[in-house]
DNA sequence: ACACATTTGTCCGTATGTATC
DNA sequence: AGATACATACGGACAAATGTG
């Protein structure tokens, strides 16, 4: 269990958690990341706190969601899933 | 249609009226409980509520579940029934 | 073997109300 | 007043188990 500091977000914190262990690969290019459920089982947060960490990894590119199925690493090679149609390809 | 109170959450109050029904006999040991589909259609909640009710009713071994068939009154003979391959049948 | 419907399990997206800082 | 955090609640979607045809 880690400790929150108070002077700092909690989203914030677990952010920098999950980041972490993408960066040592613990979860690796393609692997699903903790749910939101799981984030509240093992941090001990809320799920709107979760949801914002999820959101803010994925709005950085470090992750990618399928809504009903999970949240994945994004691939080197494919950082952002494209809501590009325009210069892609 | 049951009227809900603002000062308790939903699915305790669905949960209630399902433990009322199981003493009363509505519901018999064995026989099977509203599914969740049931409770949305009947009180008017969420899935997801729903399934609030039937967990909170599981975890205190009021029913037990199985997945792709439904949930069931616990027998008080047989309060919580074990995954039983070899003597079954 | 297959398709289908039903049901539960689990997931994310979102909104509201309350409390705290 | 605003940001953070929690609990509750609704909605939509995919997956797995079960039973039937």
């Amino acid at each position: 269990m880690i400790e929150f500091r108070q002077d700092r977000p909690r989203w914030e914190q677990v952010a920098d958690v999950i980041r972490e262990r993408i960066a040592a690969g613990v979860y690796r290019p393609g692997s699903r990341v903790p749910s939101e459920n799981d984030l509240m089982q093992e941090f001990g947060i809320a799920r709107m706190t979760a949801h914002k960490v999820m959101r803010a990894l994925r709005e950085e590119g470090t992750i990618y969601t399928v809504r009903g199925l999970g949240s994945f690493v994004s691939q080197p090679s494919d950082a952002k899933p494209p809501e590009d149609e325009t210069s892609s390809k």
